[in-house]
DNA sequence: GTTCCGACTTGAATCGTTTCACAAAAAGGG
DNA sequence: CCCTTTTTGTGAAACGATTCAAGTCGGAAC
């Protein structure tokens, strides 16, 4: 049943024309009281759900924002997504949440997909390196905001948080301690946040006098808890093990934890520990973990603001879009793990 | 640029009628190769995009499947969706994810977005415990499957993991090792899957010949890590302490664990702790957790494989849909956390 | 009584596809 | 060379909403 009551027969059952449906729906205010109950109650009775694809055929595009993210099964892309969303339905748009898993091949489906639906634009943190998926993606003329990266040019906008910053604040935080000699748990060196993490641990180990010899790196595979307890391996043997060390992401961190936690090495006591991200696990470890907050959900909403105001000169009144590169800044959470023992 | 190439242009520019585009899009072989090549060259050339809102208003519905969970934070949802996902993919449907938050309100209206989409379906795990949002959604003739959720009569599938069964792995699982007074942390005791859980325990308990009363149940707020954190202080409290928790939850267990560590009471050697949901992080503990695992995977796929099947023959042969109630069977993972003490 | 105005309502055109009955051309068969 | 198939290609009619120029009507103004 119901099974496709279109504003035709809404008409008919009310006796008016299919324009006047329209515009109670529309314009309400356009339409004499009587008639606008009539045609409500019609509406009512049979059960008349407007069709989305016939709007949107009609006005060119639809009411969806494409978000395209790396790994669903991390928190932060989850918290973008809230935020992402939050915004998107305050302008009465909806939000399509798609993984390409990193993958490059995923990521050009799903961005053909996005064209295919016309959405009113795309948020997206690219998996391809190389840049070609959007290159691809740009002819269409679809507008997109990167999120969590940095655009390099002035053809779009940006939402990303400052790693230089971030992996300052972990590393002074520490060298206040008293720590002298620290190990920086990295994952892929081929990632940008990895190395720009790295650089700002560097910058606040040289603004305390520290060379680099201070900050030994262990770098893994992958950014998980795995790694991570293999790192924590390979730290437990090194010669002057390090009272400190700085891991690129909260994941690995936990790995460390549990890695010290299996050789009876006491944290923070023997051994101080930072996370990134400030992942919810990070608060619920065993010995809660000192960690370098992203303002996720504050990205994807900035990310979504930016895309709306984005379109919305774009289809306005011609004044041109300025292209904007907006940088968070992150914030240190100070628990357990880094506490000096006293 | 590239403003509106329709199927119009391509078909001007090709010099051949909107009819043969089309085909060459959707039944190439029915045309002549050197024809096919000149379309596909101008669809190339002009840039083409296909529209899909044009193709659904055509067809009456959409390509697109709905899935709506209570919390995208939970990671049991995360891996429904990915499960979900992945079985959409293979009949060439994109998932649309939306996140009730447990609220009724926002679950009446992302419903009511689904039909105003004419998405080919829904998968939904239910937040109106009145039923209410369902009773309305059923009116629109879209097929919908219940996800983690028993459907009490026989009017549309489900998908979900036997509770029951689970609590009792759990339970059997510690009276083998030898404990015979114990807890159930148990969240808010008007959740379904929470009192399944204990009735499972209970019946491990009494098959071992124990009573109700070696089950000390100590309810929650909510499902979080804070409320086990809660827990386990109280626990810590209580006369004649129980040698062994069983968790509602891994959140809880994971909030239980760490006021024990904070206690300096020692899992598992005077505090056995088994979880429930197995999610990333229970191994990923200090002390990695027992617990018992869900193939959230699995039924997100089995959920929209169901929901694939009813849509089909709902289109096809007039062979009526049969509903059909799967319940799969969780799976108990042993860990350090419940290993006996020797 | 005529004119004009504003408030409502109408119905046709439009958006970009798919589908389908039919036409045209090519290929066989005799 | 004519007739029958088969293969290709055509173009108009949906699909369901929105929009807008044009129309109707009742009443106010002169």
């Amino acid at each position: 049943m119901a099974q496709s009551v279109g504003i035709k027969d809404v008409a008919r059952a009310a006796g008016v024309s299919v324009g006047t449906v329209s515009n109670v729906i529309n314009r309400p205010e356009a339409v004499a009281a009587r008639t606008r109950a009539r045609v409500l109650s019609a509406i009512d009775r049979l059960g008349y759900v407007r069709s989305e694809s016939a709007r949107q055929l009609r006005a060119g595009h639809s009411r969806i924002m494409g978000l395209l993210v790396l790994d669903m099964g991390n928190p932060f892309f989850v918290d973008v997504a809230r935020g992402a969303e939050r915004a998107a339905r305050e302008a009465g748009l909806g939000v399509m949440v798609c993984n390409s898993a990193q993958s490059a091949d995923e990521e050009a489906e799903y961005l053909a997909h996005f064209a295919e639906q016309r959405v009113r634009g795309v948020l997206l943190t690219p998996a391809d390196a190389t840049g070609r998926n959007i290159e691809a993606f740009r002819r269409h003329g679809i507008p997109f905001v990167l999120v969590d990266r940095v655009s390099d040019d002035t053809t779009e906008c940006s939402v990303s948080v400052d790693d230089v910053l971030g992996g300052a604040l972990a590393v002074r935080h520490l060298v206040d301690a008293g720590h002298r000699s620290l190990a920086y748990v990295s994952g892929p060196p081929s990632l940008n946040q990895v190395r720009d993490r790295r650089t700002g641990a560097l910058k606040a180990l040289s603004a305390a006098g520290l060379g680099p010899d201070a900050l030994r790196e262990l770098p893994t595979e992958r950014l998980d808890v795995a790694s991570g307890r293999d790192a924590g391996a390979r730290l437990l043997g090194l010669s002057r093990r390090p009272t400190a060390v700085f891991c690129a992401n909260d994941l690995l961190a936990l790995g460390v934890l549990q890695a010290m936690f299996a050789a009876g090495v006491d944290v923070p006591g023997e051994l101080a520990i930072v996370g990134y991200d400030d992942i919810e696990f990070a608060a619920a470890a065993a010995i809660p973990l000192t960690s370098v907050r992203q303002p996720a959900v504050t990205l994807g909403a900035l990310a979504a603001e930016l895309l709306l105001a984005e379109t919305e000169t774009e289809t306005g009144d011609g004044q041109p879009h300025e292209h904007r590169r907006v940088i968070l800044k992150p914030e240190l959470v100070v628990r357990r793990s880094s506490l000096v023992p006293r």
